[in-house]
DNA sequence: GGTATAATAGAACAAAAGTTCCCTTAACCT
DNA sequence: AGGTTAAGGGAACTTTTGTTCTATTATACC
């Protein structure tokens, strides 16, 4: 018997609360036993009858004939996100620098941040890291001290754009914003304290570009 | 036979891969038989060996016993994540307001952004929202034209925060730092060119806290 | 080359999980 | 009250899915 949308009873309701709560918690769908004895339906068949009646209602989705196939529409999926793995601090006003982090730095990163797919674009997981930015030479940048920095390190150069810059002759990375300019680099802290300088292209590497930038409060 | 952790074959290294992009395509783990397909083992007997290959070396985890039981270990779970509807722009200079949205509003949201759990800390997502920042008033916090601003509805009040300001007399909403003055409350634009201004309690409503600020560049 | 050991394939088996059927109970309407 | 319809309960049944067993093939070692 085919049923029109229609408001959910209060068992409907409670067993949409349980999966959601139950995948929240596992990462995976319950089974129709899990969810007659979590959201304390009397039977299988109520089970079955309140799922197709969820169903019609438009809160959930699941795939018929194969086990743990409920889902909650809206509900984020893995595919969501990335993780992104945290590689260090970067002082905006230098002396400090943390280099590219390798393929294997990447990989064996203790700290992960979980990030929107949607924030990063297109970019791909292995080219990202993250950085915590300390120090306020780019507060006209909009980043501060403390902000979470999420870099991209295969990036098209693009001029004026904010670079992770790494000065071999005096070991030090920072951030800055950067533009050509013949054979050297004009590199700009965003501050009005502090003045732009030159440095040569053969000992600079711009080492990754930023893509996003989080501040929590 | 106990197995030490060690290097992992080719092909538990394609089987790996396989459950990972199952899991982040499907929101949910796969059968056996799906890995044997998908990653093409050649037996059942085989995945099974594997997988415990895997487990041994430290890649999955996965409970013995019930369908669809294995994780890639390190893969982020829904539950690390919230989705936060998206309720509108605020123009920062004034102007045009969005009032806070109601648990209905809330609900039917059509745009949802998905937020990492660990940005927010322990807000529950009944309170939060997202607006989109318009206008450069708040430069000087750090806030720029377009900015994705995540909004608590149900805060502490606290002297100096970020605010949604409502201010009922004139029917416009705008983000300020805001100062408590006696019966009135001092809004502070964070940008030298505006100066602030001094408005009556009775026709303010605080609308929501700025808890975070997320830059896509 | 022969033997021991591990890797593999295939199938059968057992447990888990989805589906259906039938009977009972409650609610509703005239 | 009687009849109709919807909701509920329980169990049997079927399919899906995890587990195990054995025979076979490959590999390594002496």
């Amino acid at each position: 018997m085919a049923r029109q949308n229609q408001r959910i009873t209060e068992s409907q309701q409670s067993m949409l609360s349980f999966i959601q709560d139950y995948i929240l918690t596992n990462g995976r769908p319950p089974t129709f036993r899990d969810i007659q004895h979590g959201a304390n339906i009397s039977s299988l068949s109520m089970v079955s009858h309140h799922l197709d009646a969820l169903r019609d209602a438009g809160e959930i989705e699941f795939s018929e004939g194969s086990s743990r196939g409920v889902w909650v529409k809206g509900l984020p999926k893995p595919g969501d996100f990335m993780r992104v793995p945290m590689c260090g601090v970067i002082t905006c006003d230098g002396e400090h620098g943390v280099p590219t982090p390798d393929a294997d730095a990447l990989r064996n990163a203790e700290d992960w941040i979980p990030v929107a797919r949607s924030l990063v674009g297109n970019a791909k997981m292995e080219d990202l890291y993250a950085l915590r930015a300390s120090g306020d030479s780019m507060i006209d940048a909009m980043i501060n001290d403390g902000d979470l920095i999420i870099m991209h390190r295969n990036f098209d150069y693009k001029d004026g754009g904010l670079y992770a810059v790494m000065l071999s002759d005096r070991n030090e990375t920072t951030l800055k914003r950067v533009f050509k300019d013949g054979k050297k680099f004009k590199l700009k802290p965003e501050n009005p304290r502090l003045k732009p300088f030159w440095v040569d292209a053969q000992t600079t590497q711009l080492q990754g570009r930023v893509v996003c930038v989080v501040r929590a409060m």
